[in-house]
DNA sequence: GTATTGATCTTCT
DNA sequence: GAAGATCAATACA
């Protein structure tokens, strides 16, 4: 279960899709419910979801999921048995569900994602993660209480 | 517990 | 050539 987003849009000095269209952040200006998926640091996977259909060069950030099913295999790729440790983190859940950038630009909606929408849930919002002073908006969304966030949402 | 640093690639200057 | 939507290991309190 997703617990920690981050929203970016084209008008965001912290956004990728800022400059523009680049061979990059092409998926991000690509149809709607498209992955973004790319290298940081030159050594972790950041997965994000395209949306709004409206504004060209948005996406949302996952930061951070609750392992539900399969948090044995989880383990396995990530070398711990830590459930705090196994997805909470945009770079530890890409390595906990295996997503590369061998996924980049591919729907979503289709295999080998799943989607589905959380009931009753409650969302809080706060400043972004890693972002330099002055551009962290606060467009940091996680669920509320979650023992799951890469970092409290304070 | 907090602080620091190395890993190592892609993009843009 | 520098910086980055990060993580884990290490050093120290």
């Amino acid at each position: 279960m997703i617990v920690e987003t981050e929203a970016y849009d084209a008008l965001d000095p912290a956004s990728h899709s800022f400059i523009g269209p680049t061979v990059r952040n092409a998926p991000m200006f690509g149809p709607v419910g498209g992955a973004y998926v790319y290298r940081i640091y030159g050594l972790h996977w950041c997965f994000n979801i395209v949306c709004d259909e409206q504004a060209p060069g948005s996406a949302v950030l996952i930061r951070a999921i609750e392992p539900v099913h399969g948090a044995d295999v989880m383990m396995e790729r990530r070398g711990t048995t830590r459930l705090q440790d196994l997805c909470a983190g945009p770079g530890r859940l890409c390595q906990a569900l295996s997503i590369t950038g061998a996924l980049n630009a591919i729907p979503v909606t289709k295999a080998p994602f799943t989607l589905r929408l959380a009931q009753g849930v409650a969302v809080v919002s706060g400043p972004r993660i890693g972002i330099r002073r002055g551009l962290s908006t606060p467009w940091r969304f996680g669920l509320e209480g979650s023992r799951f966030l890469s970092r409290p949402m304070t």
